[in-house]
Order: C-alpha cells, then sequence, then structure tokens
DNA sequence: CTAACATCTGTAGCGACTACAGACTCAAGA
DNA sequence: TCTTGAGTCTGTAGTCGCTACAGATGTTAG
C-alpha cells in the first residue's frame, strides 16, 4: 500500500531545482546511477532526490564534479572516511581562498581606476591608462 | 637603418607572457589582426606587443573577450569614449563584487564544516551532514 | 481522435583556452 | 653538404559544466 515514490524525470528537477538536461548530464558522465525505467522513461526514487541534492549542494560550495564525485564515493563509504572528506574539504577552502584573493586583487585595481575616472583630473582616461594606453597610438 | 622590431610569434609570447597558442586563438577570434608574413611566418611589430599586453591586462583583471574587443575599439577611438569606458569598468566591477560575495558564501559554510570537523564532537561527519547525510544510506 | 505536454536520444554550442599531430622552414655545427 | 634541432605552421580535438536544440516517441485530457 505504501507508495513506492517513483518520480520521472521532471519531477525530480523540481524537487531539486537541477535542471532536467543536467540531471541526463549527470548521468551520461557516470555521476547518478543509470535509473530503471518505466516504459521509456526513467523512474526514481527517494535515494535519487537525495543523492542529487548532495550532489547539487556540492556544487553550490564550489566543488568541481571530480570532487563531487570522490565526496559520493565517501559519504557512500561510511564514517571511516570522514579524515578524507576533511582533506577535500580543506584543499578546495584553500582553493576557494585564493580566488577570493585574485577578485579582491582585480576589484582593487578596478574600483581605483573607476575612483579615478570619476575624479576626472587625469588627463587621459585612467582606466586604458591603466591597461596601457599606448595602444592608442596605434 | 632603424632596426624595423619586427619580431616572430615565440619573441611576441616571451615579451607579453602570452602562450603561442593563445596568440593564434586570439587571431583566429579576431581580437588581434592578422600581421604579415615573413615567409609563413608571422611577423610582429611594436603596436601587436603593446596590443597583446593590453588584452592581457585587461585579462587579468578578469575581463571577458568581448569586454576585451569593445576596450579595443574604445581605446582606439580616442578620449571622447572614456565615460563608455567607465561604464564597462564599472559594471565589471560590479560582477567581480558578486562573485566575491558568492566565494565568501561558500568560504563560510566551508570553513564551518572543516572547524566542526575538527572539533570532532559531531557524531556524523560534519561536511557530510552538511551536503545531506541521508545519502549514506542509500 | 486530436492536441498538448513530457520525455526520449543524439549532437552541437558556449568561453577561453590548451594540446596535440604532422608538415614546413631556417640557422648552425660536423 | 648534410644533418640536426629549434621554431613555426595549419587543423583538429580536448577541457569543464553545463545548455540548447532537433526530431522522435509516449502519455493524458478533452
Amino acid at each position: 500500500m505504501a507508495a513506492t515514490g517513483a518520480i520521472q524525470i521532471g519531477e525530480l528537477s523540481r524537487r531539486t531545482g537541477c535542471n532536467i538536461e543536467t540531471i541526463r548530464y549527470y548521468e551520461r558522465i557516470g555521476l547518478l546511477p543509470a535509473p530503471p525505467r518505466r516504459g521509456r522513461y526513467r523512474s526514481y526514487g527517494r535515494e535519487d532526490v537525495a543523492r542529487l541534492g548532495f550532489v547539487r549542494r556540492a556544487r553550490e560550495l564550489g566543488f568541481t564534479l571530480d570532487e563531487v564525485r570522490a565526496l559520493l564515493g565517501l559519504a557512500v563509504g561510511g564514517q571511516a572516511s570522514c579524515a578524507e572528506v576533511r582533506e577535500l574539504a580543506a584543499s578546495h577552502l584553500k582553493d576557494v581562498r585564493a580566488r577570493i584573493a585574485d577578485l579582491k586583487r582585480m576589484e582593487r585595481v578596478l574600483a581605483d581606476s573607476v575612483r579615478a575616472c570619476d575624479a576626472g583630473r587625469d588627463p587621459g582616461c585612467p582606466l586604458l591608462d591603466t591597461l596601457g594606453a599606448e595602444v592608442r597610438v596605434a
């Protein structure tokens, strides 16, 4: 009597916020298992919703698909792998911080240039000067 | 008697720090003009070094190639377009700031999880919990 | 029965490169 | 002179993480 909870790809998409095409893409690259079919249509269950939700959240944290794959493996493996998970996350965190630092450097330069432009005392265009104005002479 | 300053692609690469393949790619997509040839080899001059330098610096500031194309157009156009340059830069700056905000959100969550993991009081794996631990039951 | 919608497969596109393979040119050394 | 090595050439395909079709098939409501 219990509902099987079997859903189609559209419903899975709605529940996870993941694009249908993306779901099929994940299947193609082996990130999600190929589900059984009802006729020709993919039929998903509870675990699929959970697994895809996991993937989505990991992606939102900026993990690459390869990292997500690894995380999924570790997650299924049980608590033994907590240290490995920590390792992965820490390394990814380092990565994220490096990207933030990069962007902040860009931000500073851009903000400075725009501010100089607003001040408008510069004889040329401060932004173009930053980038190497001699191109204009070409 | 004055040196023509004509250089080959390898030297251009060395002077700008831009990969040879990337230079040819830029030419293919019309970001750099196709230079004259000495025999079969591309022959570059001073302006090419300047122009590619400009491109590289703009890329380092995170401008897309389309934005760089626009900037190049404006740079050649003279000072009349300073306002447009400002516009482009300001919009890109907004973009950069949004990306920083995104990454900072990721950083917070990741750092929290890693810290929780280090504390080690959690019964499961804090990181996997964050991502939706029920996957493990699958 | 028909129309509307969902799903299917397969392929190609994006941005910004990067990495070949396989041909050629050119200068210096034995 | 011949060779060897470095540099350059064109063209194509791969990367990552999707996204967007085209065109076929399936299911459901009126």
